[in-house]
DNA sequence: GCCGTTTTCGGCCCGACTGTTTTCAGTCG
């Protein structure tokens, strides 16, 4: 799977470069569609490839194909080394700069030899680019501003960092008598990162929406503004965008502005075949000009004949079609959830009791929590001794006495050794109620030796759960390397769950991987793996990642009620 | 470069805002 990211990378870099070349603009949008679709394969491209299937991928035709079949055989493409000899590197960089885009990058370096971002902030801080025809002094301070935008390190942000902002600027502004309000974008999608906060608003008086809008507390400076679209940042930094539409148009607004971009372009070109015009104020007979839809979402979908979708679906990975025809499936929602196998107390590294934690889960009217304190070997972790482990048990039974409409189950997040062995022994872990198996140490073995080691730990017979599969961390490591489809094998024939751990920089397996679970009917454990009782609200992030893999509920552990859970569990 | 329940050629989503211009190109989402 390591290869699909590949191909899709050198596809991305093809379109890139393609960007600075005249007239390409289309060639440009192939490549980056094939690089979309290749990077939501469920199956390994090259798999696909021998299979002789990688021709049927959509947006894959017969030039790309052959750049494909050349990076999977060679590992390298020579049309991107020639594009790469036509253009300087240090362009890119230029390009990623907000505001310059491909024309302007091109005419500075035709016109200033720019050809990276220092000689780009030299021209600036010199004054050359002002006296370019077509730009000025406006545009070379904003190069300026852009420059220094991209060195503050500042691109997308966590999921679980932009959620709670979002929320409660847009809680602000329902509270201001704005009752049609809501997220947009990548954040109602749920993204794993977030790159600036959509927000939308139906009103007949967009003025005093803006000036409510502008009036947070957290306002910083406020960036562009219109009569319909303004963007603020806010004091840390975060960008964030309001539209404000007429509440006749408020649905086909919040279709637009819930993309994703793909998704929108799909669904506009369907409508034109069918004779219609979407645009984000309504659905229009492209004849006539009437109005047809535009109130609500459901409305918009429904005149083309589809059926409404989860915002979490809408990435064009075949949603249209399946809603063309009525059948999109069910999928897991947050209600569904019964409880939470993988969390953390004071025994360990956590920071709640147990006492606190149970109460918290009662709130959420959980039927069932697993304490799973750390193993032995995670030094840093405060691990349990075995004596300290046995001690817990004990203490899981005498709590859940006290609590009767919760049952308390005593588990363990246990270390997996690098050969795949437990740090507890089977003795022990036979005590428990439930066994939650970690890689934690050891990250950079070979694919084999990583896979063997996984194998071995899920084919134990008292791991139940195997955590945070791939061991990523969001923006800090990649996660270790090994086979996946045999892992994914392994946990369907050995009935262990796969979880999803809903740490905001964790949300592994991810989407791409949980859709590959559930097409291989392999079940997942969706789990906050919360260390105080704050973080058991996580469970949102897990839940919207199983929700972009179009998980179902009847696949999730979790979700299954205490009598299923236990019988399922041998308890 | 891809694609076709009208097409193997001629299309390819659509609009807001900015900056620099007197009518629009470029960028963004």
């Amino acid at each position: 799977m390591e290869l699909n990211v590949k191909v899709a990378a050198i596809l991305d870099e093809v379109a890139d470069l393609l960007e600075l070349k005249e007239d390409s603009f289309f060639q440009v949008r192939a490549y980056r569609r094939a690089a979309r679709e290749i990077e939501s394969l469920t199956a390994d491209v090259k798999d696909l490839y021998i299979r002789g299937h990688l021709a049927q991928v959509p947006g894959i035709g017969k030039a790309i194909h052959d750049k494909v079949v050349e990076i999977v055989r060679t590992g390298e493409l020579q049309y991107l080394k020639d594009l790469r000899n036509e253009f300087p590197a240090g362009l890119l960089q230029v390009m990623r700069v907000p505001d310059v885009g491909p024309k302007t990058a091109g005419r500075l370096y035709k016109d200033l030899k720019v050809t990276n971002l220092q000689y780009l902030r030299l021209a600036a801080e010199q004054h050359r680019i002002r006296r370019l025809k077509g730009f000025g002094e406006r545009t070379e301070e904003n190069i300026l501003k852009g420059i220094r935008f991209l060195e503050s390190g500042q691109g997308r942000m966590l999921l679980g960092y932009a959620y709670p902002r979002g929320k409660a600027l847009e809680e602000h502004i329902r509270s201001h008598g704005f009752p049609q309000v809501s997220l947009g974008g990548s954040l109602r999608r749920m993204k794993e990162t977030i790159g600036d906060i959509d927000i939308l608003v139906g009103s007949d008086d967009p003025q005093r929406a803006m000036d409510t809008f502008i009036s947070y507390p957290q306002t910083e400076e406020v960036l562009l503004k219109g009569p319909t679209k303004t963007s603020i940042r806010l004091v840390d930094g975060v960008q964030v965008d309001m539209r404000v539409v007429e509440p006749s148009s408020y649905g086909a607004a919040l279709q637009y502005f819930t993309g994703s971009k793909e998704h929108n372009v799909t669904l506009r070109s369907l409508a034109i075949d069918l004779g219609y015009k979407i645009n984000e104020y309504g659905v229009y007979r492209k004849e006539s000009g009437e109005k047809v839809a535009g109130e609500t979402e459901e409305g918009v979908y429904s005149v083309l004949g589809m059926q409404w979708m989860p915002s979490e679906m809408r990435e064009d990975r075949g949603e249209i079609d399946l809603s063309r025809k009525g059948r999109i499936p069910r999928i897991l929602e947050l209600s569904e959830i019964r409880g939470d196998l993988h969390t953390h107390t004071e025994a360990s590294d956590g920071v709640d009791s147990m006492e606190a934690m149970t109460e918290a889960a009662l709130g959420k009217g959980y039927e069932y929590l697993a304490f799973t304190d750390h193993s032995r070997s995670l030094k840093v972790g405060n691990g349990l001794s075995v004596e300290r482990l046995q001690e817990n048990i004990r203490l899981v039974r005498k709590i859940g006495e006290r609590y009767p409409d919760i049952h308390l189950m005593a588990g363990t997040e246990v270390e997996i050794d690098e050969k795949g062995g437990l740090d507890y022994p089977p003795e022990v872990l036979e005590e428990l109620d439930i066994v939650v198996a970690a890689v934690h140490s050891r990250f950079k073995m070979s694919s084999e030796e990583m896979t063997e080691r996984l194998l071995t730990a899920i084919s134990n017979e008292h791991v139940h759960i195997l955590a945070h599969p791939t061991g990523r961390i969001i923006g800090e490591r990649e996660g270790y390397q090994f086979d996946m489809e045999a892992v994914l094998q392994a946990a369907k024939d050995n009935d262990v769950a796969m979880e999803i751990n809903s740490f905001p920089e964790r949300l592994d397996l991810n989407d791409t991987y949980c859709a590959m679970a559930m097409q291989r009917g392999v079940t997942l454990s969706i789990d906050t793996d919360a260390h105080n009782v704050r973080q058991l609200d996580y469970m949102l992030f897990g839940v919207a990642t199983a929700r972009r893999g179009w998980v179902p509920k009847e696949l999730v552990l979790n979700a299954l009620s205490w009598d299923d859970l236990r019988k399922r569990l041998d308890l």
